[in-house]
DNA sequence: GACGTTTTTGGGAGCGCTCCCAAAAGTTGG
DNA sequence: CCAACTTTTGGGAGCGCTCCCAAAAACGTC
C-alpha cells in the first residue's frame, strides 16, 4: 500500500496543503464542512503524516525517551520495571506520545549520548531511578533536556521527580514491628548509592530512635534488590551469635531470598523471624508465607512522570515538579501481626 | 547548547555540506586528512545530525519498533519480558538502532494502528508472541512491514520469526518425568491461544504417547502464565480423586503458584508431588525446592530477532528466516530426580 | 607539460511537513 | 449594495538532511 502525501490528500479533498494540515492539528479556523470531508478522505486512506517530516518542520517528536541506566540493567528483570514502563507507556499512548526506549550500557555510553540525545530522537526524558553518582544526569541537565525523574535525587533541587514516601514508609513498617514487640530488629538495605536504598534505610533508623532503641550496625546490611543478595544478607544476620527477631527487607524481591535462607536455617517466619519488605509486587501476596510489606503505587509512579514530562514540553507547567506518592502498609502473614488476614489477599496492579 | 547544523560544520571544517554528510555517512571517497578535520570538529561540538532530517532524507528511521500485544499486557510483569527486551535492546543498540516500545491496549487499537504504523516512526518491527488470532498481524502482513515474531506463528509461513524448541523441550521434561516412574502426570499448560501454550502441550503429549500412556483430558489443565493461574490449576489437579504424582508446568511463574498449593495441601514437592516446569528464570533457582525447569534461551531470542530484523533491513537477508533455539532442562530438586544437584545453581543470564 | 583517468568535492533538488502572511470568501451594518 | 470587518484558505519559504550529477583536483603517462 503506497502511503501518500499531504499534497495528495490536499487534492482529493480539493482543497490546500494548508488547509489538511490545519485539520491534521486541530486549528480551529477550519470549516466544519470542510473539514469533515478532509476527515473521510485521511480516513478513507488510511493516511497518517510523517513523523520524520512532521517533526523536521514543527521541531517537534511527539516522543519521550525512557533511559534506564546502566546500574539497572542488572536488576531490570525485577518486575519493578516492567510495572514503572507500563504506566509510563499507557500515559504516553493516552496523550499521543511514542516511547522510545534506551538501556544504557557501559561499553556504549559515549557514542550513545551523542547519538541519542543530541540528535533530537525525542521531546523530553524520563530517567529510571540511578546511581546518585551516575554521570550522564549532570550531562542531561548541562543540555537542559526536558526531564523528570522517577526517584529523587538529592541534590540537584531544579529537576522534577516522581517518587515514593520511602522513607515514612519505611518508618511505619518497622513501626509496625516495634508493635508488635520486636526490639532486635534488622534490616537489608537497598544498595546505598541509590536513593530509594539510603531512604528506606533512614526510615528503619528513624522508626528505632522513636522507639528509643539503638541502632546497631552489625544489623543493618546493604543488599543489591536481587533474590541472591536477600539470601546471603539474611544468612549473615541469621549467623549473628544474638540474631535478630525480625528484619525489614527493603524490596519483595529480597525478602523471597530472605524467605528461602531462614527457611534452610530450619526457622519459620514469623515464628522465629519476622519479615516485612518493600513493594508489594505481585509476588508478595504470593509468597510463602505471603509478605506484609510496604505498597507502592509503581504503576502511578511511571504514569505520573509521564504526565509531568508532557505537561512540562506542551507548556502546561513551567517549574520543576516534585510529586511523592503514598504507601501503605499491607499486612499479611509474614510479620506475625495478630490483624494478618488468614489468606493471602491479592496485591494491586 | 545550541545544536549545529551540517552546514555549520561544514563551514567550520571548510568543506562543503556534501562531504560532512559522506563523513557521517562512511562514504569511502573523502581523503582521509579531510574526514580527520571533520570527525575533529564534529567531536570537539558535539555535533549529531537530526534524526528528523535525516530520516525525511534518506527514508529510514534506524529505529525498531517493538510491539507488545494487547494480551501480553496482563502478564508483562513476567520476568520474561524484561530479558527479551534486554536482548532486543543490546542488538539494537550496538547495530546503531533505536527502539520504540509500544503496547498496545485495547482502548487505542484503531487509533495506534494508523498512528504508530502508518507514521512510519520505524523501519521495521519486532511483535511479541501473541495471540494466534490477534487481529493485528494480518494488518502488519498486508501493510508489508517488515516483521519479525518472537515466538512462531501457525499460519503465517512467509514470516520470519525466532522461536525455542518449545514442543522438543517439553518432551523432554515431561520424559524425564516418566524415566523417572511416573505414569501419572498432569500438566499446566500455557494460554491455547498462544503457540506457545499449544506446543510445549503437544510436546507433553508426545512424551506420554512415546511411552504408552493415555492421555488423560482431565490431567490437561488451562493455565495463563500467572502465578495464580498456576495455583488455580493445581488446587483443581489436587482435588482429583485420582490425584497426578507429576506436574508439567508450562512456566515457572506458574509453577511458583503450582508449589504454593502443593505446600497448602500439606503435601511435599517433589516426594509427593514432582514438578517440572519452564523458562528457567532467575527465580527458578530460587524456588523452594528449586525448580527442574527447561531453560530456553530467552535473552538470545530477543537478540536474534533484532539481529534478523536489522539484516533484512539492511538487505543482508531477503527470505524470511526461521530460527529455532535450543532448550536444555535443568534438573534440580522439584523433579525428585537422583541425579539433582544438592543445591540450586544460579540459572543463566 | 599536456592529456586522459580516477578520485574527491560542491551545489542543486527534494524529502513531506508546518507556519506565516497575504489573498479570498463570508458576514455585518448602514 | 458597498464598506469594513472577520473568518477561512492558499502558497511560499524553510526545517536539516541525503543523493545525484557535474565540476574540480589529483594522479599517471607519454
Amino acid at each position: 500500500m503506497t502511503t501518500l502525501t499531504i499534497e495528495e490528500i490536499a487534492a482529493l479533498a480539493s482543497v490546500s496543503r494548508s488547509t489538511v494540515s490545519r485539520v491534521l492539528n486541530n486549528h480551529p479556523s477550519v470549516r466544519p464542512t470542510v473539514r469533515d470531508r478532509v476527515l473521510r478522505i485521511i480516513e478513507e486512506h488510511g493516511y497518517a503524516p510523517r513523523a520524520a517530516a512532521r517533526s523536521l518542520a514543527s521541531q517537534r517528536t511527539n516522543v519521550i525517551g525512557l533511559l534506564i541506566p546502566r546500574s539497572a540493567a542488572t536488576i531490570f528483570t525485577d518486575p519493578f520495571f516492567p510495572q514503572v514502563i507500563q504506566g509510563i507507556s499507557e500515559a504516553c499512548s493516552s496523550r499521543g506520545y511514542f516511547l522510545m526506549l534506551s538501556m544504557l550500557t557501559a561499553d556504549m555510553e559515549q557514542s550513545f549520548y551523542h547519538r541519542f540525545l543530541r540528535s533530537r530522537h525525542f521531546d523530553g526524558l524520563i530517567m529510571l531511578s540511578s546511581d546518585i553518582d551516575d554521570p550522564i544526569l549532570p550531562l542531561l541537565i548541562k543540555d537542559r533536556t526536558p526531564l523528570v525523574l522517577v526517584g529523587r535525587h538529592p541534590y540537584f533541587q531544579h529537576l522534577s521527580w516522581v517518587d515514593v514516601e520511602n522513607r515514612e514508609g519505611a518508618r511505619t513498617a518497622v513501626a509496625h514491628l516495634i508493635g508488635l514487640g520486636h526490639r532486635r530488629i534488622a534490616t537489608i538495605t537497598g544498595p546505598l548509592q541509590m536513593a530509594a536504598g539510603i531512604n528506606r534505610r533512614d526510615g528503619y533508623k528513624q522508626a528505632l530512635l522513636e522507639a528509643g532503641i539503638p541502632i546497631m550496625p552489625e544489623l543493618m546490611i546493604e543488599g543489591d534488590f536481587t533474590q541472591e543478595g536477600g539470601y546471603q544478607a539474611t544468612a549473615k544476620l541469621l549467623a549473628l551469635t544474638e540474631r535478630p527477631t525480625a528484619i525489614f527487607v527493603a524490596s519483595d524481591t529480597m525478602a523471597i531470598g530472605a524467605l528461602r535462607a531462614v527457611i534452610e536455617a530450619n526457622l519459620t517466619v514469623p515464628r522465629d523471624i519476622a519479615i516485612v519488605s518493600f513493594d508489594d509486587l505481585p509476588i508478595a501476596s504470593f509468597a510463602n508465607p505471603p509478605l506484609t510489606t510496604v505498597r507502592q503505587p509503581v504503576y502511578e509512579m511511571g504514569a505520573t512522570a509521564a504526565r509531568l514530562l508532557i505537561e512540562h514540553l506542551e507548556h502546561q507547567i513551567q517549574e520543576p515538579q516534585q510529586i511523592c506518592l503514598p504507601t501503605s502498609l499491607i499486612i499479611r502473614r509474614s510479620c506475625g501481626s495478630n490483624s494478618a488476614p488468614a489468606a493471602g489477599e491479592k496485591g494491586g496492579r
